[in-house]
DNA sequence: TAAAATACGACTATATTAGTCCGATTTAGG
DNA sequence: CCTAAATCGGACTAATATAGTCGTATTTTA
């Protein structure tokens, strides 16, 4: 079918021990062992959250991460884009990219694609992070 | 987001060819041409259509393929599934794979993948060539 | 001041996808 | 009966994207 990315399917499964969890603030190291997820790579997955301001981060010896958002308020879709870009479901339409597709002057396929791309989209802004809770 | 690979955006463009083409039959050159679209590549998906009974096809001089269903019974979950494999959503949820996954014991958003899939499925298979004519 | 955490960027390895190549078979027409 | 042009089929290569690693700096508390 069709497949998240690791980054998107370590987001959730991070995020959503964020929703669950009651301590104040969860260090990578910790949830990477809970889960068996390489420590580095989810590091920087915490950190780009972070600096997105979907979890707020503490330095130092005693800190580590907390959820700055509803888990409601953070959809499927903000985590796709975030970690995989704002690809077009077909190459042609990638934002830098679009409209440079077709070479020939019928490229037939276009309208339905679009349209396949915004309900897709609409799809999975409307699966939030509450939703795997 | 989500991407279609080449070989699913490529069938689309030539079924839907097929679809609306008045001749009886269609060489893969002919498409390629029209299309731009690498040649072998595309021959390689026509005789995959054909192997499934999606195209038939004529070999010789004068051969080529021509719709063996109707477009409103070509699915995208049969296009993307023949080309792309049967991959789940993430990598623990492979039909080979499937179960293998979770080393640790709390897998806990297996529930709502599954369901995501399954909605995804049913999404794609409700998507018909027909939609893109 | 040492330990343990985040922060950040460059790098490497692996897997997937895209595309090519070669040779075989089929078939119509000169 | 031979040639051209098509399908057939598998092995191969190239390109790209993803996954994961490494090194180093900074922050903070005990």
């Amino acid at each position: 079918m069709i497949r998240l990315s690791k980054k998107v399917e370590y987001s959730i499964i991070a995020l959503k021990y964020f929703a669950i969890s009651k301590e104040a603030y969860l260090t990578a190291k910790e949830i990477s062992k809970k889960y068996n997820i390489p420590h580095e790579l989810l590091a920087k997955i915490l950190q780009r959250l972070s600096k997105e301001k979907i979890l707020t981060s503490n330095q130092g010896i005693n800190g580590g991460y907390r959820l700055n958002k509803q888990p409601s308020d953070i959809s499927l879709e903000y985590i796709i884009k975030l970690f995989d870009g704002e690809k077009g479901i077909v190459e042609c339409m990638n934002g830098k990219n679009a409209n440079e597709c077709c070479i020939f002057d019928e490229c037939t396929i276009k309208d339905p694609i679009v349209k396949l791309q915004k309900e897709l989209e609409s799809y999975f802004s409307s699966k939030k992070i509450s939703d795997f809770v």
